[in-house]
DNA sequence: TCTATTGTTCGATTATATTCGAACAATAGA
DNA sequence: TCTATTGTTCGAATATAATCGAACAATAGA
């Protein structure tokens, strides 16, 4: 595998957001990706969960286009994919995440 | 049964608004009731399903504090909870209205 | 009191999601 | 080439959700 594959925003619908967004664990990665500012592999959150499991709401995550991930070697860098879906969903990830940390900017 | 309860608001997590909002039934019927502007029955969503499946979606719409409900002889009166929720969750309702019918203006 | 109206609850069926161990794939570095 | 690292995929078990007919509950009005 050399690249993973993402969905084109305009084949995502808000369900398939509110969807991946519904889960405490992947809203805690959403919003851990949002206030590192960083990209970070799947490792870096250690969410006390086997690699499966992480593997699985990543897909999700990727699945509903919030999450990019990048393949460098062995490691895969994972960001939000914030500008695309603020364009087509303004607002609603941006409000997602101040709720998840108040105090942060989360213009990009 | 006289009277419908419903959750107080710091009893909601955001989890549980993301997953009401995540089945298209549901988003339709928040939709509507934003659009309308005005209480609603049950009944007047004419989305072909039978009673039962409406009410079991309602059920979710108001755990999730989305949508009060207010008895009125025979008649289920729906309203959406929007000043509530924006207070607890700045601007994640709204954005979704937003985007669910762009040239409505969702404030209150 | 009887009936129509409006929704809810119950119970069963079917469909989707979550979880996680084990096996696999790709790469880096020795 | 061998091994460690990082993550994905597979498969099976379990849990949660959606769907809808049928029975029930509350009320209004005849």
């Amino acid at each position: 595998m050399r690249q993973i594959k993402h969905p084109s925003l305009d084949q995502v619908e808000l369900t398939d957001i509110m969807y991946a967004l519904s889960d405490p664990t992947r809203l805690e990665i959403v919003g851990r990706l949002a206030s590192a500012g960083r990209k970070m592999t799947c490792g870096e959150f250690d969410l006390n969960r086997p690699k499966s499991s992480m593997s699985h709401h990543f897909k999700i995550l990727r699945a509903a286009g919030l999450v990019e991930t990048l393949i460098e070697g062995t490691e895969h860098l994972n960001a939000l994919r914030v500008k695309e879906i603020e364009q087509k969903f303004p607002g609603v990830l941006q409000s997602v995440l101040r709720v998840l940390s108040p105090a942060a900017d989360t213009t990009v």
